[in-house]
DNA sequence: TATGGATTGTTGTAAATGTCAATGATTTAT
DNA sequence: ATAAATCATTGACATTTACAACAATCCATA
């Protein structure tokens, strides 16, 4: 059960050649009916957005994975891992893991839940905190590079749009 | 070079007892800041739809990544195998292993190109179109449901933002 | 209140996927 | 002609994913 259309592999040529017969190979697909697919279309724009946006954290030891459970610990919600777990649509272990370096660097606790003590909830140290805050700027820079080619009001409307698909409320 | 933010894991228990409070847990982290971050909303929603995606697929024994070679092959644009990967952002040596398959079970033929003999172009056997033809129904099908908190407009116009951001036409 | 069943985090493991370098055949450039 | 680049392919290795098993804890109910 593959998760994924396709990966973020990126011509090693193309960083430095970027002009135009390379892309034109591309370009010629954009006519194939696969661009209909709205889950197509969401993948290969993650997929290009999800390298910028690794490359942005790869300055903080972060990937999108890692940056994402250090904004739900920095969130408030104190989440617990199986929270984490339902949320990021990951598997209970991976959480495991990714809490693991979180707290081994100092950024992240786990504190046995309040009404649950097997559950543990993750909450950012200060250190965890401040990380966050830099990261996120970053993370925002990207996000504005992948979507550069959209109005302002148009990343709105495309972020309502995914809100409401997703939780059936567009506020 | 993580892809993803995260995953298709799904709570197993979800699948039989999909009514409330097993969501709740989700859905209280939904006032996280993170849901703000467009690419966030990309993975989970390409995540959900993934799910359904592969279960359509999963009776016609395709996967997402195989079933969009054969939608691409049976494009009418005689892609090459080169074109394949920079379009699906998947590494040559997977298009390599994804064309095997399909062309042991008689769904696609490889041609050398006629300008280059090294090129490779992969195109569907009648076969191939039959099982596209079929499959596309229930991918289109899935589409649906994991879009189903939209209204027809709404989708169209997430459509046309997505395919915007990408190519930078709205077309 | 005791007991069985479910849930949480955790560990470990096997399969799938990603990454990358090397190769022969062919094309392109000089 | 010769050198460099490109294509498909193979193979080696790292990372990610999916899943089963387990102890600790909670929950329902008898």
């Amino acid at each position: 059960m593959s998760m994924i259309y396709f990966g973020n592999y990126l011509e090693r040529a193309m960083t430095i050649e970027t002009r135009g017969e390379k892309l034109a190979g591309t370009e010629k697909l954009v006519a194939a009916p696969i661009t209909n697919d709205v889950g197509f279309l969401l993948a290969k724009l993650h997929a290009a957005g999800s390298v910028l946006n690794n490359q942005a954290l790869a300055e903080f030891d972060l990937k999108e994975r890692s940056y994402s459970v250090l904004i739900l610990a920095n969130s408030g919600l104190e989440p617990t891992q199986r929270e984490l777990a339902d949320f990021l649509s990951l598997d209970p272990s991976q959480i495991v893991a990714l809490v693991d370096e979180l707290e081994k660097r100092g950024l992240v606790v786990r504190a046995p839940g309040k009404q649950d003590r097997r559950a543990k909830t993750v909450t950012a140290t200060p250190a965890g905190a401040k990380l966050h805050a830099r990261a996120s700027e970053a993370a925002a820079r990207a996000e504005t590079e992948a979507l550069d080619g959209l109005e302002a009001a148009e990343v709105a409307t495309l972020k309502a749009l995914l809100r409401k698909a997703l939780w059936g409320h567009t506020e």
